[in-house]
DNA sequence: AAATAAATCCAAATCATTTTCAACTAAGTC
DNA sequence: GACTTAGTTGAAAATGATTTGGATTTATTT
């Protein structure tokens, strides 16, 4: 419970009911890849008073503060991730919303010889691969469960 | 001079002043990765009398006949391109807005392996990376040339 | 518990982009 | 070359995501 706390002291930010409960959402298990707007409303569905400006306000701080990754998938809105320990890239399904985590080390590798070759020193980089679930009844109740 | 019709004519669209304006700007050698805001501008310098909205509209008009691709860069525009033959990816200097091209085979060939792996057919994907020239001349003159 | 610095709320502002709609124009037809 | 019509334009208003301002509340420090 009090490991929220935790998180926050260490990032110098004070501990306050909207963020506990926000940094709670997105360490739920299915709220992986969510957007400021979907933390709204879960915490609407929570009966919680709390503003949209504050979830943007604090996934902004979170993202700062290294507690959240911004993610800017096709379609507009940013989503949010917990900070993994570690680097991986996406996979999108543009059908069903379903995203798929991966990491290759020979594709990290040839990124990094690019930026050397042309001389430029990475600080990131996006990878997204889109695409449509060939699987189509696993994607039609993926898209049903979680969207 | 009529090259740009040629062009407007296979994608079916009228040939109209504002269309062949917009596609002659972004033929400019300096104005690869351009973003709709600054077509907007070079055409006001232009002394051309046209509307945000209409620069807007027929750069989505020449993505969708695939005259351009549209990059969505970190830091919320997005940025338009001529739609070239051969597929690459980017490299982009936070400090001065250079943008590199590049094409790898074997990171494209990955992808490819992890969509299969995942049984999700590939539509699109992005690859942008992004970091900072290490040759602070070659970055602050480019700054200053183009931004 | 008081003092202070930070965080919240809500509304209004902003930013990129799209839509609406009346006025205009390119391009085939007579 | 005028006629028709569907496609196009410009200006303004609408939109959607996100940010900001200012008055109020709250967490931490003392």
């Amino acid at each position: 419970m009090a490991e929220q706390n935790e998180e926050l002291k260490r990032a110098g930010l004070k501990i306050t009911l909207p963020r506990i409960k926000i940094l709670s959402i997105l360490q739920l298990p299915g709220n992986q890849h969510i957007s400021a707007e979907d933390v709204y409303k879960i915490l609407l569905e929570q009966k919680e008073e709390i503003g949209l400006a504050t979830v943007y306000r604090v996934l902004n701080q979170f993202d700062d503060a290294g507690i959240v990754t911004r993610h800017h998938f096709e379609g507009g809105k940013s989503v949010f991730e917990l900070a993994h320990k570690k680097h991986h890239d996406h996979l999108v399904c543009l059908k069903c919303g379903k995203v798929v985590e991966f990491e290759d080390d020979v594709i990290e590798q040839r990124q990094i010889d690019v930026a050397n070759r042309h001389k430029i020193k990475l600080t990131n980089h996006s990878l997204y691969l889109y695409g449509e679930c060939e699987d189509t009844e696993a994607c039609e109740s993926y898209r049903k469960s979680s969207h």
